[in-house]
RNA sequence: GGCGCCGUAGCCAAGAGGCUAAGGCAGCGGAUUGCAAAUCCGCCAUCGUGGGUUCGACUCCCACCGGCGCCUCCA
């Protein structure tokens, strides 16, 4: 399982920043001009998880988006604070830790562990604050009793509600109408002034967790501790509020009426939203795709059950945890496949489309394993250009497209982070460098050319500068196969046997050359005759 | 029922009022190779259906069909 990658964010240039980046906001339900409030900087919170049950991929979605938008901020030359929290005390922290029969302090240190684990594997260190519900308590309470003093909130036999009718803004990111809410229902209810307010502190019960407070021992509601911790790291208003799809409302609605009542300023300037991860089943498209099909009246059984099967990874569709997932797919993978589209889509998960991820991600290893060849310098040696201000030379037909590939990934990122158009330059960029390794025929020994070799090098420091701002190829990938390569033993035999094919291939004796090579093949051996003579992979 | 999103090639997926509708996977043809692998070049979509607005729409509007999400403390 591969660490975290080295360096982390590209450093701050310390040069202007960008100013035409644009940001969709759920606020507005449009793109806007990416201005922070304090010149240069940039706060960033996104919701993190409930640490009650070991992530999925879904989990994870959050983290790659916005280690990504962490990455293209501080190179595009802000100051970045970016804040994740954990929710270690809830419901469901209560309720899995009696089923299992251990405290829920243990749940919640064995649950973050893990969700720690699973985001060091994916090279996500970008993240500064971790703040802790259980780490903050005092700060809740006292805002929750700041939101008693303003009549935002009321308390009632031990819990405290906010008062949802108080808050004339009430609904604003999500579109909803108040009266037409159902809101938290049950025991509660009665307690309650309406049914859309929702709990800022819950009395505890008898055996549960707990904590003091002016309203006796209890502990904080869900939205409350994002409100607090968000303030105490971030201020009272910062500048990018990330989460789910899902968590829209109420969590981020109510999130927003506690902080904005409390401080009569807005809360975040932008609310990015993210897709949700969906299961489908391996057959049969998503959605309505298969419509046609359909409509047609060749109707694909298998698609349309596959299509009624698909639903979000949720606690209720029991999606497997990320660190299986892990087991049969790189961390580069699955980030590449969470970058293919665009944040805000619902990404349609399955192992047969992660399966091409894995296997796009091919073309640019294989593309390493050459100028490795070529140069006899690994590509993860080569320093990633991370200043977004200087210039590509574009002289010649290759640095040319390099420059101008390199644009039009700045201006997809631009374009409120649009990785999925990114990725599509990083392979264009490959694809010139590959042209023109093959045009200066730059893999034979013979013909070394001086100036190819330094637009080769250009062009390299060009895919690592840009491939960086996705966290992508910061270092070698080994698979447990290619290990095994590594292998004296192996490394004597293989050289052996190519030798030995070798004078078969010179004796034309193409029947045995290829025996040898058809019988590797079945060992998952890989024989490529090149100028320079055979090299092979395994795996 | 309320609110919202989506429907682009065999599959995945960007995009966009007029310029060649990115890229990936799969497939086909060619170059290269003893043959391959890899690489390169080329081919493969008129954008769910029906209307409307416009000089012009796949892109805007309406309707319909189909799918999905939220409204239940799910990232």
């Amino acid at each position: 399982m591969a660490t975290s990658a080295p360096g982390a964010a590209p450093p701050s240039t310390g040069q202007p920043a960008t100013t035409n980046l644009r940001v969709y906001s759920t606020l507005s339900r449009s793109k806007e001009p990416f201005e922070p409030i304090a010149p240069g900087k940039v706060g960033i919170y996104l919701c993190g998880p409930t640490v009650y049950k070991p992530s999925h991929i879904g989990h994870l979605v959050g983290p790659v988006i916005f280690d990504v938008v962490k990455r293209y901020l501080t190179y595009s030359g802000y100051q970045v604070t970016w804040v994740v929290n954990i929710t270690d005390i809830d419901d469901k922290l209560i309720h899995e830790a009696a089923k299992r029969g251990i405290g829920v302090p243990e749940l919640a240190r064995e649950m973050t562990a893990d969700y720690m684990t699973n985001l060091a594997a994916l090279g996500i260190d970008t993240i500064d604050h971790f703040p802790r519900a259980t780490d903050n308590i005092p700060e809740i309470v006292d805002f929750i009793q700041a939101l008693i003093d303003k009549g935002f909130a009321y308390a009632a036999a031990g819990d405290v509600y906010f008062d949802v009718a108080k808050d004339s803004a009430y609904g604003k990111l999500s579109g909803r109408d108040v009266a037409s809410m159902q809101g938290e229902g049950g025991e509660m209810a009665d307690r309650k002034h309406s049914v859309a307010d929702f709990a800022l502190w819950k009395g505890a019960k008898p055996g549960e967790p707990s904590w003091d407070s002016p309203w006796g021992p209890g502990r904080p509601g869900w939205h409350i501790e994002c409100s607090a911790m968000s303030r105490r790291l971030l201020g009272e208003t910062f500048d990018i509020h990330g989460g789910g799809l899902d968590l829209m409302f109420p969590h981020h609605e109510n999130e927003i009426a506690q902080s904005e009542c409390c401080h009569g300023q807005p809360q975040a300037k932008y609310w990015m939203h993210n897709g949700l991860m969906q299961a489908v089943d391996e057959v049969g498209k998503v959605g309505g795709r298969n419509t046609r099909a359909s409509a047609a009246g060749s109707v694909d059984a298998a698609g349309e059950q596959a299509a009624q099967e698909a639903g979000k990874m949720g606690k209720s569709k029991g999606a497997s945890p990320f660190r299986d997932l892990l087991k049969t797919f790189s961390p580069e993978t699955i980030r590449l496949f969470i970058l293919s589209s665009h944040y805000r889509s619902p990404i349609y998960f399955s192992d047969a489309r992660i399966g091409e991820a894995a296997k796009s991600l091919e073309t640019f290893y294989r593309f390493f394993q050459r100028y490795e060849r070529v140069t006899g310098r690994s590509y993860y040696q080569v320093p990633a250009r991370n200043q977004r201000g200087s210039e590509v030379a574009s002289t010649g037909d290759t640095l040319k497209s390099v420059a101008e590939r390199r644009e039009r990934f700045l201006e997809a990122m631009d374009d409120d982070f649009n990785t999925g158009a990114a990725v599509a330059e990083l392979f264009e960029l490959v694809r010139a460098l590959n042209r023109l390794v093959d045009e200066r025929h730059l893999e034979d020994p013979g013909k070394k050319d001086a100036a190819a070799l330094a637009t080769l090098d250009e062009g390299v420091a060009v895919l690592r500068e840009l491939a960086s701002l996705l966290n992508l190829f910061q270092q070698p990938v080994v698979s447990a196969a290619a290990a095994g390569a590594n292998d004296e033993l192996v490394a004597g035999l293989m050289g052996l046997v190519i030798e030995l094919r070798a004078d078969a291939r010179a004796a034309k004796n193409f029947a045995v050359a290829d025996k040898i090579r058809n019988k590797l093949a079945e060992l998952k051996i890989t024989l490529a005759d090149r100028p320079g003579g055979t090299d092979w992979t395994i795996g």
